[in-house]
DNA sequence: TATATCTCCTGCGGGC
DNA sequence: TGCCCGCAGGAGATAT
């Protein structure tokens, strides 16, 4: 599932392929991947038509590539199953591709996407804390790997929640980028309970967990990203390796890394938790 | 206002 | 073999 590291492999594969490439023409076949876009499909394709693409941006899992001469951006999000792919103009079509563009460079841009969760999207740029982001990207936090990235600002904020810690991590405006998998992976790290209530948990205890946070998606970023199957893959349709070092995402059944207890998993927000019950003690019900 | 839950979607695997 | 069901989960909408 494309998370910050994932969506930052494909802004990077993006930059080296489509920066100064002018987008000649555009096909859209499936109108849910467009449905961001609210004046629709053939606005859409009216407006991108010979745009030239001059720079690449990206903030927690949305990406966006900047377009002259009119100054907009193309937002994409990935959702679930959202691929970003570089293809030979005469390469046969991939069964869920959305939405093609084909460029003055060549080759073809694809947007792939079975589940249909991501999609794109025309915005207009607009200031937000002395950073430059497209309208839609307005409301979402820094992510751990922006330069400008204030984690005292990210605990305080945390503090003031009486929420569980896992609900909080997955709040894109509180701190963005974090999906369930690195969610699981970062409390597994910082031997906390997805379920303590993040007002609670001390201050340098919330520290450690946002440096463990960022530590596992630079380590993710590294390898080129996490992949379970087919759906994630970068630009050339490779997958990652970084499923290889998760101590806690999938685990369930095995012993854990750090102590040797079983690993368990529990139904959370709709998705599934996985956790070490040694090394990350559940909370006190309260009564 | 803050927090919790629901909904969208498709392919896969398990059970019958 | 075919059908049904549960599961996967990001983010916006809706409910509490």
């Amino acid at each position: 599932m494309p998370e910050l590291p994932e969506v930052e492999v494909v802004r990077r594969g993006l930059e080296a392929h489509v920066i100064g490439a002018t987008i000649d023409a555009l096909v859209v076949t499936h109108p849910r991947s467009v449905r961001r876009h609210v004046a629709g499909a053939q606005d859409l394709i009216a407006q991108l038509t010979g745009q030239t693409i001059v720079a690449t941006g990206r903030r927690g899992k949305f990406l966006w590539l900047e377009l002259a001469p009119s100054g907009q951006s193309l937002v994409v999000h990935l959702g679930m199953s959202g691929q970003m792919l570089i293809q030979p103009a005469d390469s046969p079509l991939e069964k869920h591709a959305h939405i093609v563009a084909m460029l003055s460079s060549g080759p073809q841009l694809r947007f792939v996407d079975q589940r249909t969760f991501g999609g794109w999207s025309l915005a207009e740029m607009v200031e937000v804390d002395g950073t430059s982001v497209p309208e839609p990207v307005a409301h979402i936090a820094r992510d751990p790997l922006d330069p400008k990235f204030n984690a005292h600002a990210v605990v305080t904020r945390m503090k003031t929640k009486d929420s569980e810690i896992k609900r909080v991590l997955l709040d894109q405006t509180v701190i963005a980028g974090i999906g369930n998998i690195y969610a699981d992976e970062s409390l597994w790290r910082a031997k906390l309970h997805g379920r303590r209530i993040a007002s609670e948990i001390t201050r340098p205890a919330l520290h450690r967990l946002i440096g463990h946070a960022r530590e596992v998606m630079m380590s993710a970023l590294e390898v080129g990203g996490t992949s379970f199957d087919a759906l994630y893959v970068n630009v050339n349709g490779q997958s990652g390796y970084f499923d290889r070092s998760l101590h806690a995402y999938g685990r369930e059944g095995e012993p854990c890394d750090r102590c040797g207890a079983v690993m368990l998993r529990e139904s959370f927000m709709n998705r599934s938790s996985f956790f070490c019950p040694r090394c990350q003690t559940r909370p006190r019900p309260t009564s």
